[in-house]
RNA sequence: UGGCCAAUGGUGUAAUGGUAACACAGCAGAUUUUGGUUCUGUUAUUCUUGGUUCGAGUCCAGGUUGGCCAACCA
């Protein structure tokens, strides 16, 4: 039963180069820069990258592209490691770009030496005036014939730290006039001042990404070196520097980054969002970011699937986040521990049941698993039931609690309602029922059948618990095509606490890694501000609920 | 008024010149001690105009639409 699954084109690719003989085995490789947190979109280029050589012979390194030590942070390289090994992955070698400075230098003293580099006395307005745009030429540089010597002398001067940042650069020399405004003399080298998290103080020039990233692909002797599509003019200025430095032909292949409806998916977003306290960090769980899925209780297996089952092109997209929401209920439900927790209380007293009396139900952990397992769950005379699922005026359909109606309370009796008991305002306070003795669960000799079933707490064992339920993070679906800021369209309803909702005993022991589905409401994980005198759950995401979409038609 | 990339149901991805398919979403139903799960059925797709071919989603040409390119960012 081996249904060949298609291959995508980037697979094509490697199948056809392993099989015409170009490489015995391959290389990729993941290339973030440290300035912030990983996010969904990220997952897909490790999945790709890593899943590349799990399915093909090879490795995939790490590495960090640190070539601008003004927004880069040890912080993020640390969040970034954590995050791929959450995934599942394993780098064969956790490399800096920066590691290849020296390297990366001498490569640049040889473009000079081949008249292949100047260096630009040009402020960065000039130069940009200099450039032209994609229907005009652009003109060149006064000072991009000066002589090899004195090329080399000025470079090296840079390198020393004679000149202030922004007073020189090392320019490629190509064609003002190219087609392909990435070819019009690049800037390969600029000066800054600045620390860099790993290199200190050692440099004050640092290279432009594209005199770092295809060198360093070179140097690792990376194969396939994938990437967005953004880079797709990028590859020209690549494969030129790979041809005129003569060093290891790496390629690259280019792909559609991922867009995920109702969210942003950009660093530099996500950063506003967190500098300017939309959120509370780059791990709130409502960020698209990897530690905000995973604090959200994502498993790694279900964004691995997403990642999967959403595939790679090169066109542009927006993916359904309910395809992502699929993902994760469908493995959640497969491994969650079942338990009850009430959100918004509703007293039922069963009038006809012995005051005092407490009975252990067993309740399964997980009708999914192959060996049913059981907890238990205290049930006594007086008990809290959800709110929304008593109604004095049930419309049709109604299969919950109402006056004279009847309901299965999971893994125990079936009750009746005899009495709704109100305060003077007419609130209901407390809702009056009797129960069949005979329809325990498990034993039920009732021949009561009914429609419905409720999960509730008892009053004298349930556990206090604070829950918090997230919602999409922006209101519209495509942020790509809204106009004006995109903070404009956050949901401010995205958060709602609820801070005192009563749980099951059961929970009292819950753990931070393990996932529970709370009856009828969804699955959750334990959160990390839970401490001794409050525990916190997150909702990773409701179940479907048919009864609220049946609602919402009327 | 340049160059490059892309265009298949609502969304995403297949079909590699030979019956347009799969998943999610939607809709209808069955089962259910979770209005969950599971199961069944079902709606809906090749941007456009030409050309090549016995045959085109696929190849070619023109057009249209969308994206990217003028940071000392990556």
């Amino acid at each position: 039963m081996s249904e060949e699954k298609s291959l995508n084109f980037i697979e094509e690719i490697i199948e056809e180069d392993l099989n015409n003989g170009k490489h015995t085995s391959i290389v990729t490789r993941f290339p973030p820069e440290p300035n912030g947190y990983l996010h969904i979109g990220h997952a897909t280029s490790i999945c790709l990258n890593f899943g590349l050589t799990n399915k093909y012979p090879g490795y995939t390194n790490l590495r960090f592209d640190d070539t601008n030590p003004v927004t880069e942070e040890t912080e993020y390289v640390e969040s970034i490691k954590a995050d791929i090994q959450w995934l599942g992955f394993k780098w064969k070698n956790e490399l800096y770009a920066s590691d290849y400075f020296p390297q990366l230098y001498e490569y640049a003293v040889k473009l000079i030496k081949l008249g292949l580099a100047y260096v630009d006395d040009s402020t960065s307005e000039e130069i940009a005036a200099m450039k032209g745009t994609p229907t005009e030429a652009g003109t060149n540089s006064p000072y991009r014939n000066r002589s090899e010597e004195e090329n080399l002398q000025l470079f090296a001067q840079m390198k020393e730290g004679v000149f202030p940042d922004g007073s020189k650069t090392l320019r490629a020399k190509i064609d003002m006039a190219h087609v392909n405004m990435l070819m019009r003399d690049p800037i390969l080298y600029r000066i800054k001042h600045a620390h860099h998290h790993r290199t200190g103080d050692a440099w004050c020039i640092y290279p432009m990404y594209d005199f770092a990233h295809g060198q360093s692909d070179s140097i690792e002797n990376v194969t396939h070196s994938i990437c967005t599509l953004e880079f797709v003019p990028h590859r020209e200025l690549y494969d030129w520097l790979i041809k005129k430095l003569e060093i290891y032909p790496s390629r690259q292949y280019e792909f559609a980054r991922r867009n995920l409806t109702y969210t942003v998916m950009s660093k530099r977003k996500l950063l506003q969002l967190v500098n300017e306290k939309f959120v509370e960090g780059w791990d709130d769980p409502r960020m698209p970011t990897i530690s905000g899925f995973r604090r959200r209780g994502y498993t790694p297996e279900s964004i691995r699937e997403f990642c999967d089952r959403v595939g790679i092109a090169k066109r542009d997209n927006v993916i359904d986040v309910g395809l992502l929401e699929f993902c994760v209920r469908e493995h959640l439900n497969k491994i969650a521990s079942r338990r009850m927790v009430v959100f918004d209380p509703l007293k039922v007293v069963i009038t006809n049941y012995e005051e005092g009396k407490v009975e252990m139900m067993q309740s399964e952990n997980n009708p999914e698993e192959e060996t049913i397992t059981y907890r238990d769950v205290p049930f006594s005379r007086e008990l809290y039931i959800e709110k929304e699922d008593f109604m004095e005026n049930p419309p049709k359909k109604f299969f919950r609690l109402a006056p004279g109606q009847m309901v299965r309370l999971k893994s125990a009796y079936i009750i009746k309602c005899d009495e709704v008991v109100k305060d003077e305002a007419g609130n209901i306070t407390e809702v009056r029922c009797s129960y069949l003795p005979e329809s325990r669960s498990g034993s039920n000799t009732s021949g009561v059948s009914v429609k419905g079933t409720l999960h509730w707490v008892s009053v004298q064992h349930a556990v206090p618990a604070e829950v918090r339920l997230y919602d999409r993070l922006f209101k519209v679906e495509d942020l790509g095509e809204a106009e004006g800021d995109f903070k404009d369209y956050i949901n401010t309803g995205s958060l709602q606490v609820v801070e005192h909702a009563y749980a099951e005993p059961a929970l009292r022991t819950a753990k931070f890694d393990e996932r529970y589905q709370f009856l009828r409401k969804g699955y959750f994980c334990l959160d990390k501000d839970s401490n001794e005198e409050v525990m916190v759950f997150n909702r990773t995401v409701t179940l479907k609920d048919a009864w609220a979409k049946e609602q919402k038609k009327n």
